[in-house]
DNA sequence: CGCATATCAGTAATACTGATATTG
DNA sequence: CCAATATCAGTAATACTGATATGC
């Protein structure tokens, strides 16, 4: 039972996230333009989605609404990002793109994103070019995924809080 | 022509990548044990792979050797890895797992991951479960993909990229 | 009042840059 | 002297928690 390699592929899947995603950062060094991945993250959902609020854009990309709030203060500060109260709920304030944001976003995102084109096109071949948008939309499932609450306790009921 | 999707696959990966790992940090509150992710990877390396000096796990994960050497020493103050100098190489200073850190390790990762674990049990079918580690090994493909400085070029090599 | 939303304030974890010492 | 390694010091970017105000 004890496998060769005792580290189940969910261990395995979250250190090859976390290792190329640092890799990705270790290769932005061309793109100088003044905007974080947080920031570029945050714009991308706000222009390709309905107008949301700050609570709402939070949820989406798994931060605190606190979190999210800076990141759309920086991007409001430098006009990508415009706010509106909601007509409806005054509680509620809408953020929108600017035309700005639009014609940024996808632009940056290339730009930043440049070195991870280059490492695709030139370690896959062209099977795995084809399974690739496959694959991003299955972390993406993975990210949204509703687990049952039952599932998590598999082994934490057990104790053993070491 | 511009496809409907003007975002190129890489983005839409680095996007999912970012995404999928805040999902499993938001859901990472069930396991109270003192270290971090990054102290966790770090160490992971440190047991599974051969003795390495700070630079040298610092290039393996792609972080500047500044910052592994931080991670290192909270590793070090709670016991799990040891330093030894080289005793060929005065300048370096090789990093050791101890019984505790070998014996620490997959036990806190399977448990920091156990939200994942379960997502994936429960969001993929018999087909993706199959294919998911030679997914992850892709991934870590990627993360060490020697791209030739060329290739960051697109448009020299192959002509367009898309 | 309870709840949701926004916001103010402070903190933690992560990784960076620059500068300096030591060894080969 | 030069290169590699380690280390000291400070900073930036990211995301957190707690507390508070306001609208529904």
């Amino acid at each position: 039972m004890a496998a060769v390699n005792s580290r189940s592929t969910a261990v395995g899947l979250a250190l090859a996230i976390q290792r190329l995603r640092a890799r990705i950062r270790s290769e932005a060094g061309l793109d100088t333009s003044p905007w974080s991945r947080s920031q570029l993250q945050a714009l991308d959902r706000v222009v390709q989605g309905p107008p949301m609020t700050t609570s709402d854009l939070a949820s989406a990309e798994y931060v605190r609404p606190q979190s999210m709030a800076q990141t759309l203060e920086a991007l409001e500060k430098g006009g990508l990002v415009a706010r509106r109260r909601d007509p409806d709920d005054g509680r509620r304030v809408l953020i929108l793109a600017t035309d700005s944001g639009r014609e940024v976003v996808q632009f940056v995102l290339e730009k930043r994103n440049a070195w991870l084109t280059a490492a695709i096109q030139h370690e896959l071949d062209a099977k795995e070019l084809a399974a690739l948008p496959t694959l991003v939309r299955m972390l993406d499932r993975l990210a949204d995924s509703d687990v049952p609450p039952v599932a998590r306790r598999a082994s934490d009921r057990k104790g053993t809080s070491e």
